[in-house]
DNA sequence: TTCTTTGCAAATTCTTTGCACCGAA
DNA sequence: TTCGGTGCAAAGAATTTGCAAAGAA
């Protein structure tokens, strides 16, 4: 494998910060159209399945795009994703995890993993439309 | 909302059948492009969501497919799928919704409802694969 | 008749592929 | 020099939309 300057690019930005993101959110990040180190798509998502087939990222469906988080060798399994601003908070829990092994077992199902997705509000959503509806309600 | 035959046609087909489906899937089963019932693609899509909104279906996003599910009134938010044949065997457990509550509750996430995936190899087909497998251990 | 619903074709969105050229090694 | 890697354009797959014609009420 080859030491680029595209995967060189992709590599800082991906590590640049710890959130969630999508091939879009990515391109956001990298370099725009006219610079030296600009990424294409095709190259971004070619990148990206590299890094994952690397072991550096993960890769998992949701509302219909991929999304790619780091592999932080311990397990991801569990995330609250934000329906508004699509934010993910991501956390493990050994009772799912557990628990998921149970049901496996008793249904002679052979578990490669799991994941479970709590949608919902976050926090800070929650306060903005609080603020935001506030000034309608004391007409 | 109006009568039409290709609506009477979509809900006879999706509830003649427990099992989950996709647009892909549940097409394969109406009535092909020549008959008088025919539905088209987008009428399907059309419908479906008409279904979702009434209350009668569920859909969520699997492998970035959209999947319908029966909506039987009582929770359906864990599944088993399987990665080999797309099977999806689903079940409820009061454990991981208290632990969802819980963990939402603990991150000031105001929560909207959840869903575990719990991906592997199904009986089935684990049985599929060590018949097909013997003969060439044999030789 | 009226106004919703449908089918067709085309547009969208996300992702992948074919291919000629570029550039690490 | 040699292949692997890249960008572009185009192809795909899933879903949605514009619009004129069809058909419930």
């Amino acid at each position: 494998m080859r030491k680029t300057q595209q995967r060189k690019t992709v590599l800082d930005v991906v590590f640049s910060s710890p959130e969630h993101f999508d091939a879009d959110q990515l391109q956001e990040r990298l370099p725009p159209k006219g610079s030296t180190d600009f990424v294409s798509r095709p190259t971004v998502y070619r990148t990206l399945s590299e890094f994952v087939d690397a072991g550096l990222l993960r890769k998992f469906e949701l509302d219909g795009r991929s999304v790619y988080e780091h592999d932080l060798g311990y397990p991801q399994n569990d995330h609250l994703y934000c329906m508004e601003c699509r934010k993910l908070t991501e956390f493990s829990s050994p009772e799912v995890s557990n628990f998921a092994a149970q049901v496996s077992a008793v249904h002679q199902f052979q578990m490669r993993g799991h994941r479970l997705i709590i949608r919902g509000v976050c926090a800070d959503c929650r306060q903005r439309k609080r603020r935001q509806r506030r000034p309608v309600d004391l007409i």
